[in-house]
RNA sequence: GUGGGUGUAGCUCAGUUGGCAGAGCGCUAGGUUGUGGUCCUGGAUGUCGAGGGUUCGAGCCCCUUCACUCACCCCA
């Protein structure tokens, strides 16, 4: 049997009407808070990615899906979409009418990690990106609508963590700041944060290795080397959030993967999904456009684990509402089936939900169907009743019935189902 | 990439010291001629994840492999 590759699944009709749900949800939110759809390609050159996401990160060295094509281009199916999504600003100029613009966007990211619960190797993500505006009520902005997401799709127990990674002016004094603390302990970090060191020292901030947290306890934080300008666009982000009754945490460890982030950077976490606690995760990247090739403009965005939101509102819906059919129509005989069908179509160009079947099993049997399929109404169609012309219309909920006359059964249905 | 757990019917899972592959649910056909859900009776269904090995004999033991799962790592 030929199945899946590793790590990639089928979303199944039965949970395909959740992702529905979420998507028409984010999807008002969105519009209401003046955002435009934008699609974009699932594959880009290599390059695209190497060069902003970073050439050190674990993305780009370890977990994208990346090939030659027949001509021999390098090209990656994306492992995410804010660097296509800029790309596509740039490439459009579409700053030059307007450098103001807001996007999201749905649709599955490539990594190769090894799968996990809320982690594979397809997996979907809801992207958000604002360009043009360096303002911090953006950033806030941001993070209201992911509060509002989470707050319309009934949940809790999101928080959301925010933090400052500064910016080209006042980073290099932080990290002067914390390779010294670093070096100081040596002798006592796992060979990760050794890793890191040398590489991403930031990233140090956030290891897991209890000895480690020890030992970077009275670390040096971004925050309190961030320059004037950072700290003041720090300030008011968290007013504005206090402001709009949005709760949040300051999470200084909160160091993202990616090397385009400056400034601003959040996550919101969940305890519902064991180790895969990011729902939600974004940023400011002032620099990235320009370094992409575009003009100095400011931007920010956000991506929403689709599958893991899926997952964490699936664990608190009861019961999902029965979709059963409006009426099944039981057909007994050649004749029967015939016009059943084709009232069926009649019935569904008209607007309702009807259904049929063709096996000629017995009545018995079709009755079974209807139940099974929770169709509220059967209407009953076989030799005796044409003769009659007395068509049988049951209600499945109440076992009433009543007979409608053939002339335009059609009609007669309409009127009397939707009166139900 | 590293470590642990699990793969038996469509689903959830039993399966003893190695000795004829099972249950519940579901599916299907009936329970006096053409009326569903409850109830009763009968029926069908398996490459025991795959490949190799040990053995007279393997679902069970050994090796390999694939997948799922949990954790590390990382992230959404």
């Amino acid at each position: 049997m030929i199945q899946t590759i590793r790590g990639f699944r089928d979303i199944l009709p039965e949970e395909t009407p959740m992702w529905q749900k979420i998507e028409t949800i984010a999807a008002e939110i969105f519009r209401n808070f003046g955002f435009q759809e934008i699609r974009i390609p699932i594959m880009e050159k290599t390059e695209l990615f190497a060069r902003s996401i970073g050439e050190a990160t674990d993305i780009v060295e370890k977990e994208m899906y990346t090939f030659p094509d027949r001509k021999g281009d390098k090209l990656t199916l994306r492992p995410e979409a804010t660097a296509s999504i800029v790309r596509s600003y740039i490439q459009h100029k579409m700053y030059a009418a307007d450098p103001v613009r807001k996007f999201y966007t749905v649709g599955p990211m490539f990594r190769r990690e090894r799968p996990q619960k809320g982690r594979y190797r397809q997996f979907y993500q809801i992207d958000a990106e604002v360009f043009g505006i360096a303002s911090p009520y953006i950033d806030a902005q941001l993070i209201q609508i992911l509060n509002e997401l989470f707050k319309r799709l009934g949940l809790s127990g999101l928080k959301a963590h925010i933090n400052s990674l500064g910016c080209p002016e006042c980073r290099p004094g932080f990290q002067k700041a914390l390779l010294e603390f670093l070096s100081a302990r040596k002798d006592v970090l796992c060979d990760n944060c050794l890793r890191r060191m040398e590489k991403n020292p930031l990233r140090t901030l956030d290891c897991k290795v209890p000895a480690c947290r020890k030992a970077l306890e009275g670390a040096p934080t971004t925050l309190n080397h961030l320059c004037p300008d950072c700290s003041t666009h720090f300030d008011t982000v968290q007013s504005t959030l206090k402001a709009q009754n949005v709760e949040f945490v300051v999470d200084n460890t909160l160091v993202r993967g990616l090397d385009y982030y400056s400034r601003t950077a959040f996550e919101i976490l969940t305890t519902a999904l064991g180790a895969q606690s990011a729902v939600a995760g974004g940023g400011r990247y002032d620099a990235l456009v320009q370094e992409l090739g575009g003009p100095q403009i400011p931007a920010i965005g956000f991506a929403i684990g689709f599958d893991r939101l899926v997952h964490i509102v699936e664990q608190l819906e009861q019961e999902k509402p029965k979709d059963g059919p409006d009426l099944f129509l039981v057909a007994l005989g050649d004749k029967a089936m015939e016009n059943c069908h084709l009232w069926l179509s009649q019935l569904n160009l008209s607007g309702l939900k009807a259904e049929m079947d063709y096996s000629g099993k017995s009545l018995k049997s079709l009755m079974k169907r209807a139940d099974k399929r929770n169709a509220r109404n059967v209407l009953i169609v076989g030799d005796e009743e044409i003769k009659t012309d007395a068509l049988v219309l049951r209600n499945m909920e109440t076992r009433t019935q009543t007979t409608i006359s053939m002339d335009d059964p059609v009609a007669e249905i309409t009127k009397l189902i939707s009166n139900i």
